[in-house]
DNA sequence: TAGTCAATTAAGTACAACTTAAGTGAAGGC
DNA sequence: GCCTTCACTTAAGTTGTACTTAATTGACTA
């Protein structure tokens, strides 16, 4: 399909001579001496048949035809350089690049850094906490935990055997002075937006609907980021609602406690995702087997629970 | 940047490959022997440093390697040959591509088509009727006429003067039998759901109570595009809230009567959108000129209009 | 007016990319 | 079991694109 393209070499010359709106400083870029640029660029009008680069003094602009191609241009060759980046990365198995949302960066990922160099001393990993991605390959990225329902065409993506619940969580010495969930009406109750936002809800409304308790509390600290109500907490602030994936860890080493088991399933849960067929190569085997023991080891706690779903407790 | 590039003609090699799952195929789309595209394979191999395909019996597969650069490739080379095409419509002043709503399409544009023909025989109009759009310059379209407010960073955006009011609309023998804006309680009513959901919505309800009426119809045929429903209106059906751009024709024409003055208007704007840059092309300029003309033209039907937000008239 | 900078042009060269032609290996028909 | 066919590979040789150096233009600048 694509036969009338004209010389590729002269399309890149192009591309580096638009973004630099230099032919000197693109004949650096590429390597060649400006005279060999100059006449790239003379090729590509050539097969054009019309100017594409209008030269002045000493500079050069844009006319309307290369004005027009110049984004393609430019969008086109980063797309191919990003995925021959792809092909070179497969050729790693050194390193790994992964990427979650902020707060099970900080609170899952992190905190077991450690061990897993310790298992993997071979792997090296690489972080990238956002929950913006479009795209594993333009963004150079291995591995992605995902939260929620997304678009998985196209990839590999294995659910994480790990209910989200959300339960109240706080520091011990805070659990003393509020022995029932009814007392925690006097409590200074954290909120985390990040929880209220999912469909359907499971915020401090819901779980004390679900106790049977009357109250819908408004005041009180709010976090857009899980992670940051979980600081909060740790930091004695008061009492938040705590998604497993991010309290967890701590619940394990006894910083917080849940003293009451009662939980909310959100009914989402963690996917694991990678780039299609890249699911056997020995870096993200080493990765997703390692996430699955480091679940099971906490499995004490979750089982403990009583857990019910979100969506059974919700205001008509 | 992209300096670590293999050399391109390999990648065309491989994206073509690719793409046909053949050596063969892919050497025919290039008009080149298979001996020089399993040239540049294997240049490609060499450069990467390991296979790209895996050669079988009589097939040949992608390795994982190659699956991991080839929908890359592929979007890559499809960008840069959108680009090269963009470039070439440039220096064609004899046709303009426009999109536009299907309701816009069939019930402004298409009506004045012949005078547009008329006026520019030397332009040859190409129309494209949807209302997704991401890029001009990746979808070949020249002109965009769009609705409300979309991002318009990067492209020439011109608003039409033309507010785009909501009003009743019916055959003359309708309006004969509903001669009183109240008398529409017993009319046939026709719904136009890409009226309702605009924000604010302009739908019978909002016009009713603009008229001090209390009534919110609710059973009548409803239809997804405004077009259609004016159709059905046309047709004697009832009586249709027809949006200025869809109606204006025929109540020119006469088909159509909006006996009562009152009209909603909705805030949204149509916009005149293109590339950057182009809006000095004669057919762009041409074509843009001819719309304000033809707005002119029937500014007497709308001056007599009485248009009022609809944002005054919600529910609270 | 000379000096500098950016792009162009001219002339020549080297290597990438292509050709034809022969070769390999496996599937499939008979 | 043998031969044909098909798809890719390899070898050897040719062509032409893409590059080089070196000289030229043309305009701003000191």
């Amino acid at each position: 399909m694509p036969d009338r393209l004209p010389p590729l070499t002269a399309l890149r010359a192009f591309d580096a001579a638009a973004r630099h709106m230099s032919f000197a400083k693109a004949a650096e870029e590429l390597h060649v001496t400006p005279a060999a640029l100059s006449f790239q660029i003379k090729s590509l009008e050539e097969h054009l048949g019309t100017q594409v680069f209008r030269r002045l003094n000493r500079a050069v602009e844009l006319t309307e035809a290369g004005r027009a191609m110049a984004p393609g241009m430019a969008d086109g060759f980063q797309t191919l350089a990003a995925a021959w980046r792809a092909a070179e990365r497969t050729l790693d198995n050194e390193t790994l690049t992964v990427t979650a949302g902020p707060a099970f960066t900080a609170k899952w990922l992190a905190p077991r850094l450690y061990e897993f160099a310790q298992a993997h001393p071979e792997i090296e990993l690489r972080f990238s906490a956002t929950l913006k991605l479009v795209d594993l390959t333009r963004d150079g990225i291995d591995v992605a935990i995902r939260f929620g329902t997304g678009t998985d065409e196209g990839v590999y993506s294995y659910p994480l055997p790990a209910d989200e619940w959300v339960c109240p969580v706080m520091t011990p010495e805070m659990a003393a002075r509020f022995p029932t969930p009814d007392s925690l009406r006097d409590a200074t109750l954290i909120f985390d937006d990040s929880i209220a936002f999912l469909k359907p809800p499971a915020g401090w409304d819901t779980w004390f609907r679900m106790m049977g308790i009357d109250f819908a509390p408004k005041a009180g600290p709010r976090f857009s980021q899980a992670d940051h109500a979980v600081d909060a907490a740790l930091a004695g602030v008061g009492v938040a609602l705590g998604r497993r994936s991010v309290v967890i860890k701590d619940l394990d080493d006894g910083r917080l406690v849940a003293p009451f088991p009662n939980a909310l399933d959100t009914g989402v849960r963690f996917r694991f995702l990678c780039n299609k067929g890249a699911e056997m190569r020995p870096q993200i085997v080493a990765f997703r087997d390692w996430i699955l023991t480091e679940i099971e080891k906490t499995t004490h706690i979750t089982d403990r629970m009583i857990r019910k779903p979100s969506s059974d407790f919700q205001a008509e």
